[in-house]
DNA sequence: GTTTTTATTGCAAATGATTTGCAATAATTT
DNA sequence: AAATTATTGCAAATCATTTGCAATAAAAAC
């Protein structure tokens, strides 16, 4: 059982929610699924094992996931794309990511330059920063022949 | 007269475009208001001098800039607020931006550290890195109090 | 284990941002 | 000034997401 279950059901009953099969699911695809899936993909991939979810019940997780800092949604700017959210298992702080304009595959990395950028902004503007996001678009070596 | 009114002026020409009251008036406000204006906010300002505008006049306007590279759009993730696209006269890669989310106020900064990140991954993974988008979440020094 | 309570679901309808089809309008060309 | 056609305004469509509400099903109480 991944982690992201046994954390999310400790949550859920602090405070006297309920652990259903539906949510079950959608926690599981989210760490099957790697590669920062839609609501709609999340929603199709679970529909398979139970065929009478519903999508809202997909995004009504997700929010809630996103609210208890658990998954993070982030819109990634596609050039002529649809404006989807995309929703990720993991704390927004710790990776960023490289997008392939081309064939939409996403890369994450980290850098450790990135806490310095963040931290000369903090000093420079008396700013606090509390989460940065980084993504690059490119072409990935596959799609630049 | 700004630069990017010239600009696309002399792109418009290029191709057999009209150059319009309307677009004239959209392109103005891109420089008057310099804060990320969205799409509304661009269509209420410029309302004021001429009521007839249509807002799918300026949604057209800003595709067609965006297109053209003399705008980039980009989409903000406020926590609880809508997914609306904000617009931004100037290349993305030579600016990136710190968004107060509390009072939504956006600054602008530049590290060259970024470029630095871009070369590290570039040379890393062979990926080709077109643009960089950077953006750091927090509170400016007034809503930390 | 059955009943009760109420959080959660499925459904359908609403929403907000953005896009599109089309006839009317107005820049540019002739 | 007339002809051409890019652009507009309007209304309706679309897409992703959210919401109200009655039905369902966890967990609690018996």
């Amino acid at each position: 059982m991944g982690a992201l279950l046994e954390e999310a059901t400790e949550i859920l009953r602090s405070r006297g929610g309920r652990m259903t099969n539906q949510r079950k699911r959608i926690l599981e695809s989210l760490e099957l699924l790697g590669s920062h899936p839609s609501a709609d993909e999340i929603f199709a991939f679970v529909s398979q094992s139970d065929p009478t979810l519903n999508l809202s019940t997909v995004y009504r997780t997700l929010r809630w996931l996103e609210q208890e800092g658990l998954v993070s949604a982030r819109h990634f700017h596609f050039d002529e794309d649809r404006r989807t959210d995309r929703f990720d298992a993991a704390s927004p702080i710790d990776h960023h990511h490289f997008i392939c304009t081309e064939c939409k595959s996403v890369i994450e990395f980290d850098n450790r330059l990135i806490g310095e950028v963040k931290n000369q902004f903090s000093r420079q503007t008396n700013c606090w920063v509390q989460s940065v996001s980084v993504v690059l678009y490119g072409l990935c070596p596959n799609c630049q022949k």
